[in-house]
DNA sequence: TATGCTAGTATCCGATGGCGACTAGATAGC
DNA sequence: GCTATCTAGTCGCCATCGGATACTAGCATA
C-alpha cells in the first residue's frame, strides 16, 4: 500500500461570505443540526415553549426520559442559548427552566415536526406493516 | 417485598378519536419523532427532496456519514414509507432513491430546521462561548 | 492475474444512553 | 435524636448504538 496523497482540491481560499452548509461534516450547522435532532431536546423545547417548568416537572411530563439525560439535554440547551436556568433558593433548591427568545425562535422550527408525527403516523404504520409483510413473502 | 398491585386507572376504554401525544413514552408518534430526530434521515431527506440519487452519490454528498449508518437509514426511511428504493440491473448493479409523497410532506416539515441551523448558527456559538467563559470563571 | 466499480453486509470496538444508587441540606414525623 | 422525604442533580455499570475497516458478488479493464 503506496502512502495515499492528498491532493488539494481548493486551489483558492475558500470565499469570504462562505455559506452554512449543513452537508458538510466539519461545518459548525452540523453540530446544530445534530443537537435539534434529538429527540429529547424537541420534546423539552416544546414544553418550555408552553411556559416555564421546573426540573422535576419536566421529568413528569416527559414519559421515559431519564434524570441523566434530561439534566444533560437541559444543560447543553442552555450553552446553546436555547433555555435559560434559574435557581430559586427554597429549600430544597428548585430549578426553573425557561425558554429563551432565540429557543422559541427554534420552537418555531421544530414544532412543524410534531404536528407532522401526529398526522402522518397512520401512514406510516400502514407503510411498515406492508414493508414487514413483503419481507416474509416475496414482494 | 409484596407483589405489587396494578391499579387500573382507565376504568373506561380509551376515546375512540384519542389524540396522539409525543409526550407518552409508548405512544407511536414517539416512534415517529425519534425517527425524524436523526441527523441521517433529515440530511437523505433534503437530498432526495431535490431528486432522485444513488446509493453513493448520497455517501459522497453527506460528508461523514458511514456506509452501515447510510444503508441502515435508507432501510427505515423506506419502510417508514418517506423514500422509494429501485434496483436497476446495470452492471454493476445501481439502486436508486427517490423521495415520495408522504416523504416530501416530511420534507416540508423538516427543511425549516436546515434553515434554522444555517440562519441562528452565530448565535448559538456565541452563547456557546459566552456559557463557556462562565464556566471558568465566577458567572 | 490483480484491481476497480457497484451496493451493500459482517465484525470489532469505542461512544452513547438508560438504570439504579447516591449526594446535599432542611424539614416532617416518631 | 434518628430516620424519611423532598429537591436537583451526579456517578458507575452495562447494553445498545454508531463508526471504521474488511469483505461479498459479478463484470470490465490493465
Amino acid at each position: 500500500m503506496g502512502e495515499p496523497r492528498i491532493i488539494e482540491l481548493a486551489p483558492r481560499p475558500l470565499p469570504k461570505d462562505l455559506t452554512p452548509n449543513v452537508f458538510m461534516a466539519e461545518c459548525p450547522t452540523r453540530r446544530v443540526l445534530d443537537r435539534v435532532a434529538d429527540k429529547w431536546a424537541v420534546l423539552i423545547l416544546i414544553l418550555l415553549a408552553d411556559g416555564t417548568k421546573r426540573f422535576n416537572v419536566l421529568k413528569r411530563m416527559i414519559g421515559g426520559v431519564s434524570q441523566k439525560m434530561l439534566s444533560q439535554t437541559l444543560k447543553s440547551l442552555e450553552r446553546d442559548g436555547l433555555v435559560s436556568r434559574r435557581v430559586i433558593p427554597t429549600v430544597p433548591v428548585t430549578v426553573e427552566y425557561s425558554i429563551t427568545p432565540l429557543g422559541r425562535t427554534l420552537h418555531a422550527a421544530v414544532d412543524p415536526l410534531r404536528i407532522w408525527a401526529e398526522t402522518h403516523i397512520a401512514a406510516v404504520e400502514a407503510s411498515q406493516t406492508r414493508y414487514d409483510r413483503g419481507m416474509d413473502q416475496d414482494g
